[in-house]
RNA sequence: UGCCCGAUAGUAUAAUGGUAGUACGACAGAUUUUGGUUCUGUUUGUCUAGGUUCGAAUCCUGGUCGGGCAACCA
């Protein structure tokens, strides 16, 4: 199906620049995160694109941290980083950091001087801003524009001495304070910040902006396809200008469209500000959207990269439907997830026909839909485990499941026939009572037979147990940052819900963590790294489809 | 009321001057020892007004709507 999809507008700009000899028909990305918080769903997009256009035309990708404001900055999200794309199964080429370049920038920034194309300010960052205009109205000059070149020249070099405190002087590129575009306004190269940086430690007292930084460190690289988000269009006639003053290689930039998904938010402010005030665990709950807990929640790293590919590349604003991500995981585990049956919310079911004592190992097929997953054994006996959701007092017409007079399967095993049931004096259903019609055994002469329903069950005598998290979106609305007042106030309360004790079947407590699983009419589930052979846990990668629940909420 | 980007079914995404297609969703049916899977069918779309052309989603002009830009953040 990939072989036949049409290109996206970035294949075509590379397929035209290979067939026009552009730099030799060479194709260099690069993926350049700041490392100052964990990479989420739209940073795999944009992941799968840079390194995907790489590999696909012959070319290289590498990781380039944009580590330019120490102050937000860290070694762990260095690590996560790493981790996280690799685990999204792409290689780099080289593992790079802007701060290896803060020599080379400091050079161009005093070649930049040198040829009049940028002073030293002493304004404030008020002052600065005031002289700035609006986008309506154009700046005006700041009294330190026309500094001598070597007055800025001997300015600059003691900014980066320490001789002065934070904030005291920038050095400012001389463009135009009269143009239309807010970025061409004398923007700053540097700033002074007395502050102990990851890689540089205490080496530098000025640290260079995003905007000085980035174009050129994609120049130095020599990055052909200079790739990110749309908001940076109005910084690539700055980029464009300050390669052209330098001199240097000409790394050409293009924007697409971020990823937005429904029920989550996507900007790294509100994601630390949900780690920071503990409405989510950590960077990897299962509940944030960040790669690190797609991983945790039972996401496979191809699912992703079916998801990346199925939401296309464009430069139009989107919002992508949740369900697309969990269809992409859904269609994935449904070929290779083991089937196992799991109780959440027990009643008993006792089988007064069967025999006091007696057991039977029934087979149990692992996965329908591979026939080289083969089967296991599972122990039937006299009392279940069933779903307190299978029985109803008083089932309504469509019901196949349990209710005095009806019948059900029990899967893998037989054709049950309810009889009766009890109840505790709350008035909660405790057991339920049936016969079984031993023909219609699974596998057996008589099996042939069939009911409308199959439910799913454990014997009480062979069950384990284990604690199961079921997982639900983050949000109540599908556009949390859109909305008015505080995103905080739209956490869906319903986002977890933790099951204690769940009744598995026996194999399921050798479960290694990241093992997954189909929990038979339940859902995916994996195991979660908390898991122990004594109290195993399971996480909710998603829901199957439930076609039954929305015939009820018609109803 | 400056500059920039964009507008195709509910959501995404194709068609690059020549039959508006695909996926997800929704709806209906078949199959089913998972109310899963699978299969079949149905539904819904070119923002608007002009222009160019034999022919426009596509090219041109005006409008409308949406988004971005005024951090010593990236």
């Amino acid at each position: 199906m990939s072989e036949e999809r049409s290109l996206n507008f970035l294949e075509q700009i590379v397929e035209e620049d290979i067939a026009n000899g552009v730099n030799g028909g060479r194709i260099h990305t690069r993926f350049p995160p700041e490392p100052n918080g964990y990479l989420h769903i739209g940073h795999a997009k944009s992941i799968c694109l840079n390194f995907g256009l790489a590999k696909k035309y012959g070319g290289q990708t590498n990781l380039r941290f944009d580590d330019t404001n120490p102050v937000t900055e860290d070694t762990e999200y260095v690590d996560s980083i790493k981790e996280d794309i690799k685990w999204l199964g792409f290689d780099w080429a080289n593992e790079l950091y802007a701060s290896d370049y803060f020599e080379q920038l400091y050079g161009f920034a005093v070649q930049l001087i040198e040829k009049g194309f940028a002073y030293v300010d002493d304004s404030t960052a008020a002052e600065i801003a005031a002289l700035k205009g609006t986008p309506t109205e154009p700046g005006k000059d700041s009294p330190y524009r026309s500094r001598s070149v070597e007055e800025n020249l001997r300015l600059f070099s003691e900014m980066r001495e320490g001789k002065y405190p934070d904030g005291a002087k920038v050095l400012r590129a001389k463009v135009d304070m009269a143009s239309p575009n807010m970025h061409m306004r004398d923007p700053i190269m540097y700033r002074i910040k007395h502050a102990h940086h990851h890689r540089t430690g205490d080496a530098w007292s000025i640290y260079p902006m995003y905007d000085f930084a980035h174009g050129q460190s994609d120049s130095i690289e020599q990055i052909t396809h200079s790739i990110c988000t749309l908001e940076f269009i109005p910084h690539r006639p700055l980029y464009d200008w300050f390669i052209q003053q330098l001199d240097i290689f000409p790394s050409h930039q293009y924007e697409f469209a971020r990823l937005n998904l429904t029920y989550t938010v996507m900007s790294k402010r509100k994601l630390l500000q949900l780690v920071n005030e503990n409405i989510v665990t950590s960077w990897d709950d299962p509940r944030m959207p960040t790669i690190a807990a797609f991983r945790r929640r039972g996401y496979t790293p191809s699912s992703i990269r079916t998801f990346a590919e199925r939401v296309g590349i464009q430069k139009r604003d989107n919002m992508i439907e949740l369900g697309l991500l969990e269809f992409c995981i859904r269609e994935e585990l449904n070929k290779s997830a083991n089937r196992v049956m799991v109780v959440h919310d027990p009643i008993k079911l006792v089988i007064t026909s069967y025999p006091d004592g007696q057991t039977e190992e029934m087979d149990a097929e692992n996965n329908p839909e591979d026939a080289t997953a083969g089967s296991r054994k599972v122990t039937f006996g006299k009392t279940l485990w069933i779903e307190r959701e299978d029985f109803m007092e008083n089932p309504p017409k469509k019901f196949f499941r349990l209710g005095v007079g009806l019948k059900v399967r029990l899967k893998y095993a037989y054709i049950v026939e309810c009889t009766g049931f009890e109840k505790d004096a709350d008035g909660n259903v405790t057991t339920v009572f049936a016969t079984h019609i031993p023909e219609s055994k699974s596998g057996a002469e008589g099996s042939a037979m069939t009911v409308k329903g199959t439910i799913h069950w454990v014997s009480t005598e062979h069950a384990k147990e284990a604690e199961v998290r079921l997982y639900d979106r983050l949000f109540t609305v599908e556009n949390p940052a859109g909305e008015e007042g505080d995103f905080k106030d739209m956490i869906n309360p319903n986002s977890l819900e933790i099951i204690q004790k769940a009744y598995i079947e026996p194999v399921l407590a050798d479960a290694k963590p990241g093992d997954r699983y189909q929990f038979l009419r339940k859902g995916y589930f994996v195991a979660d790294y908390d898991s122990t052979p004594e109290r195993p846990v399971f996480n909710r990668t998603v829901t199957l489809k439930d076609t039954w629940a929305k015939e009820v909420k018609k109803a």
